[in-house]
DNA sequence: GAGCGCAAAACTGTATACAACTTTTAAAAA
DNA sequence: TTTTTAAAAGTTGTATACAGTTTTGCGCTC
């Protein structure tokens, strides 16, 4: 039996098969299909992507090195709820790093670069138009990703992916009910600067785009307590 | 048989072993006792170590993701052999991030932050005194990695830590041979202004001991095609 | 003697099996 | 009825076994 075997495009033999694992977790974390705080045991992860236990931890230890998983000797791994504390250092190192890569992305971006920044846009629009909040949220993440990609500075560029990841659970957890989805301008003049070459101005867009989402959160001194009890909760 | 078991401290039943054998690569690695571009085979390592192949493959993975080790498929791990290019991200980085860690450490640390510096500054002289540049060279990276932990910034912390890593990589493979060993004086200047308070002097001491080290690296453009000759002498 | 090709050895990728720990459940005592 | 304790069920940590791929070495041919 092999109800969902992922293998990523065509029906390869069977090289990358943790990396399956751990792309489809990722992206059912980041489509916050699976919330944080929630058990992933390895038997059950085995049985549903019909890989051995072997595989799945390997996936595991992978999502726990950036710290979408948290693992806990003897217990098991879960999905990780990054803490308040978390959150404001998770959007600090953005705030730094991100406006710097935009600038970057604006003295080397080539047409062809743009254009998949405007697909991205008009993927994500698609999949608000669907209502798909989840799926829309992981392609604003890989905006920003494609960001770094085309500002061609690899190991700054991992960084931010590792920071982008933990921001979706960030909102899933910290999101304010009240506050509008992201603002579908801010991309789109992003990419503008960035075709420009304007450097400065998309180093300011990108700033102040995560500033506003940075304040749409709800970062406050809330009790802490809660957390462990809401550990049994879930 | 079990040659050469580690146990961090004492004889413990048996927790955590994966993280002993990724802790004892990890260090000699730093120390430079094994080289860029040396194999790690999994079987070799499991005898070294004592224990079984799955340790061996969690920790190799473990260092892979720290980009310590590159693991190919079907083909092995080898110890990374950064490119030009990575020696001049990773210090790109390091001189965007440390200035800024190092001014808030000079906001936060106390006495006992001071003193353990200065502890890790003694052993890193008496380390030289004994001609153990290896040592002498991992303590000096903890150095830095202790700054980062006293910033209280865990985030930036461990890019800092993942960048210091490979920095011990990078020295290995393009470190000048003329040039002295690190000035023993711009550690001990560091951690005055940091006991003093002096943020701003703190930043800017990191980034000149920072541009120091940078330029004592011998990054010109020298033929790549070498490098994968390299490979097969090493 | 040099070059090509095939076979065997070595090694990695994956699966399964066993041991140790944690949690739950049920029974017994207060 | 409540609490404590012990056993059993379930889950993770580690080791071993098997399958597929890469590399190596030998022999054959030109």
């Amino acid at each position: 039996m092999d109800p969902a075997i992922i293998k990523t495009p065509s029906a390869r033999p069977a090289q990358p098969l943790a990396e399956d694992v751990t792309r489809a977790l990722t992206l059912a974390i980041h489509e916050h299909r699976i919330k944080p705080g929630m058990k992933l045991g390895e038997d059950e992860l085995a049985d549903i992507y019909g890989v051995s236990r072997t595989v799945v931890r390997s996936a595991l230890h992978a999502l726990a090195h950036v710290q979408l998983v948290d693992i806990q000797r003897n217990r098991g791994a879960f999905v990780a709820q990054p803490t308040l504390r978390d959150a404001r250092e998770v959007f600090e190192a953005r705030e730094l790093l991100e406006p710097r890569i935009a600038r970057m992305a604006a003295a080397k971006a080539t047409p062809e670069d743009i254009a998949l920044l405007q697909q991205h846009i008009h993927d994500e629009h698609a999949a608000l138009a669907e209502a798909d909040h989840g799926r829309a949220l992981h392609l604003s993440g890989q905006f920003h990703i494609e960001i770094a990609r085309i500002a061609d500075q690899q190991t700054i560029a991992a960084f931010v992916e590792s920071l982008i990841s933990r921001s979706s659970l960030i909102i899933a957890l910290y999101w304010r009910r009240e506050s509008a989805l992201c603002e579908k301008h801010a991309h789109h003049e992003l990419v503008q600067a960035i075709a420009d070459g304007n450097g400065d101005k998309a180093a300011d867009l990108m700033r102040s785009h995560l500033v506003d989402l940075h304040s749409a959160l709800d970062l406050r001194e809330q009790d802490e307590a809660p957390r462990s009890l809401k550990d049994a909760l879930l």
